[in-house]
DNA sequence: GCCAACGTTGGC
DNA sequence: GCCAACGTTGGC
């Protein structure tokens, strides 16, 4: 068994360092960036995730360091900020503590269902980019957040996007 | 508050 | 496996 597993990771590449760029939404009025700004050391659990989709991002493609846009949806919906993965995904207890309003009882520690990870606040925009204003972003014309129906609270970006939503929060 | 767009559930 | 009913999300 040790000389397999030796032989395994003596033969291992390691991976080029890819990093990939989310937007992860939340409803302010349950957890806003701000709150996140005022969590010890300005990282969270983001726990609470109930969708498959989003689920199997957040348990299989989500990797420490990937970068993240901050978005809230319902009120002033807007990006608000920038955040780093440090943790990838991993089970999310909120899914069998009965007292969580994320409590699901088909999930349970043996067989986890749902997925969360951690993330770091790098920066909080002075100014929070309107959804309306993405609209106007002619290099945004087919991102994922703008899609009529878009409801994913955890999608992909493109790095594309991602540059043109830092270059315009710089310069508004 | 309205409602369109999705996702989930459950009867058959 | 289909699909109607229901629940949720989220922009407006």
């Amino acid at each position: 068994m040790a000389g397999i597993k030796q032989r395994l990771e003596s033969t291992q590449e390691t991976p080029p360092a890819m990093t990939s760029y989310w937007l992860l939404k939340t409803e302010p009025s349950s957890y806003s960036i701000d709150d996140l700004a005022a969590a010890p050391e300005q990282t969270t659990h983001w726990d609470g995730v109930r969708n498959y989709q989003a689920r199997n991002m957040l348990r299989d493609e989500l990797q420490e360091g990937d970068r993240v846009l901050l978005y809230h949806s319902v009120k002033n919906p807007a990006i608000v900020g920038t955040a780093t993965v440090v943790r990838s995904g991993y089970p999310d207890p909120s899914a069998w503590d009965k007292r969580s309003k994320y409590y699901d009882a088909k999930s349970d520690p043996e067989n986890p269902r749902w997925y969360m990870v951690d993330v770091r606040l790098d920066e909080k925009f002075e100014q929070p980019l309107t959804l309306a204003e993405l609209r106007e972003m002619k290099k945004l014309q087919e991102m994922e957040l703008l899609r009529k129906g878009s409801r994913l609270s955890v999608q992909p970006v493109r790095k594309a996007e991602w540059t043109a939503i830092l270059a315009k929060a710089k310069a508004p």
